[in-house]
DNA sequence: CACATATGTCTAATCCATAAGACAGGTTTT
DNA sequence: AAAACCTGTCTTATGGATTAGACATATGTG
């Protein structure tokens, strides 16, 4: 509820804190309208057929219409019908495929750090395997938030074998992207394997994120090799659909006579002479 | 429960057909698990402490675990504790960035397509706009389903020109990638617009998909465009989180005096020589 | 105007997931 | 052997979402 231009996509809670029917309608239909498929001044179907697409009583819609009513998302007009009030300027920070915030200084947007958690100790089984560490290797973990324009997006852990994350402090994580430190202290990142996915809150990053438990997140999982192939960094991270998406521009090109997809790098396509941006951002 | 190589992980409905809290946290769980951060035989915390964790009481915590156990992803010893049993020969469906389903085929799996609905009608007015077309435009559109090896793993929505749709019958819509059928067609797919996210399922994809209504899904959102700009394909496809993630190998390069990631196509990059693949696949 | 359709408001009843607790029986550790 | 911890099973009670209905009121249309 903090903030800027997000009051207009806020998640519409204080009363669907559980996992209800009308919460998962209200989800529904917010998708709908902050992907596009209904665009502003389209009006939604009645309450009525609403109730029949999605199986539940009336009141049961009428829950899931006042969450969107509540995150500005419609408006309601007795006797006319519900109609979208959702502008597209305000849409979500978008990333391309490397994950890179596009943009994100350029739009005049504040983006901050919150530092939830900061130590040393042993990693979870699947997290030491795939950085490729030995048994009984200690990891530095972290756990943070970004926020933009003061509203929470991404809910970010991370995990640095213990040497390398001994290099900066708990200070400068907070302040710093965590792959500039990396680089800072002579770690090179050479390649790195991504994993996106989706899932649901739980009451960790539902609390750090703003949303209900239950609710639908982008997960994102990526590990940084150097050159030798030894894991340097592993990243788990949570983002809020309706504030953060993946967003990219493909070219159909031939290549050894097979058509196939390839994607434009952000810095080569849009024309755009931007190449004087700043370090890219590690999250 | 039709499947396969599946049967490892299925959904572990069959009481958790509604929104509850046990069944978020069976899907909390099951994202654990499928993602790697608990690996095959690590013992899951005691259902004390997922209680306490979730906070939930025991019986609640008891439901989501006997839905992963009839997922397959758990085996409960009294006394003992509960032990993931999980193996990650049986993992998701792969895809890249580009969306092309990698080594589909060479893997030995099947894949096959059914058509849910076909016809000829006046698009949303999202869709109207994202594909540039006038206003009473007509649109092709269509849902499909993609299983593989028996198992439903993704809803396609498609909708395409009218005049181009009518290049091709319902028939060979069911047999053949659609990409591929425009190509025939003359049509040129120059470039494409994509973006990932987070949502859930309703009625419609969740019967389809045989998951619960309200589990998460990974949404994508494609929109193919001819040389001269105008919109030839939207597509609309919602994936199983748990069958299907997007999956890159991204290396860090030098471009331009900036390092920055760089995706690596899959042809190029694991060394397999396996230029000789077929037409990639279009969704 | 009359009619269909939309949202707004209220009622009464139901139902089922959830909570809180006790107890049994198996396993591991000290 | 005792202590600590785990899962399995059962009981009772409650609360809040959900249902199904009626009725009012606003809006647009033929």
């Amino acid at each position: 509820m903090a903030g800027g231009r997000f009051a207009s996509v806020s998640n519409g809670l204080a009363d669907g804190l559980e996992p209800t029917k009308s919460r998962r309608i209200f989800l529904a239909l917010r998708d709908l309208i902050t992907r596009g498929e209904y665009v502003y001044g389209d009006r939604l179907p009645g309450e009525l057929k609403l109730a029949e697409i999605h199986g539940v009583s009336r009141v049961t819609v009428r829950r899931a219409l006042s969450q969107l009513k509540r995150a500005g998302l419609i408006d309601r007009h007795p006797g006319s019908g519900t109609v979208v009030t959702f502008r597209p300027h305000a849409r979500p920070v978008v990333a391309d495929f490397s994950n890179m915030l596009a943009n994100l200084m350029e739009m005049g947007r504040s983006s901050d750090v919150r530092l939830l958690a900061f130590g040393y100790g042993l990693p979870p089984a699947g997290i030491q395997r795939a950085l490729r560490l030995p048994d009984g290797a200690r990891t530095q973990q972290s756990v943070r938030v970004r926020l933009i324009d003061g509203a929470p997006f991404s809910y970010l852990v991370t995990h640095v074998p213990e040497a390398i994350g001994a290099t900066y402090t708990e200070a400068e994580l907070a302040a710093t992207p965590l792959l500039a430190l990396l680089e800072r202290s002579g770690v090179v990142a050479d390649h790195a394997t991504q994993t996106i996915t989706a899932t649901v809150s739980t009451p960790e990053t539902a609390e750090a994120l703003d949303v209900a438990v239950g609710d639908p997140l982008l997960a994102l999982t990526r590990v940084v090799y150097d050159p030798d192939g030894q894991g340097v960094e592993h990243l788990a991270a949570y983002y809020r659909p309706d504030r953060y998406t993946f967003q990219m521009t493909l070219a159909r090109v031939s290549a050894n006579g097979v058509r196939q997809w390839s994607p434009i790098t952000p810095a080569g396509a849009d024309g755009g002479p931007n190449d004087k941006s700043t370090t890219q951002r590690g999250d």
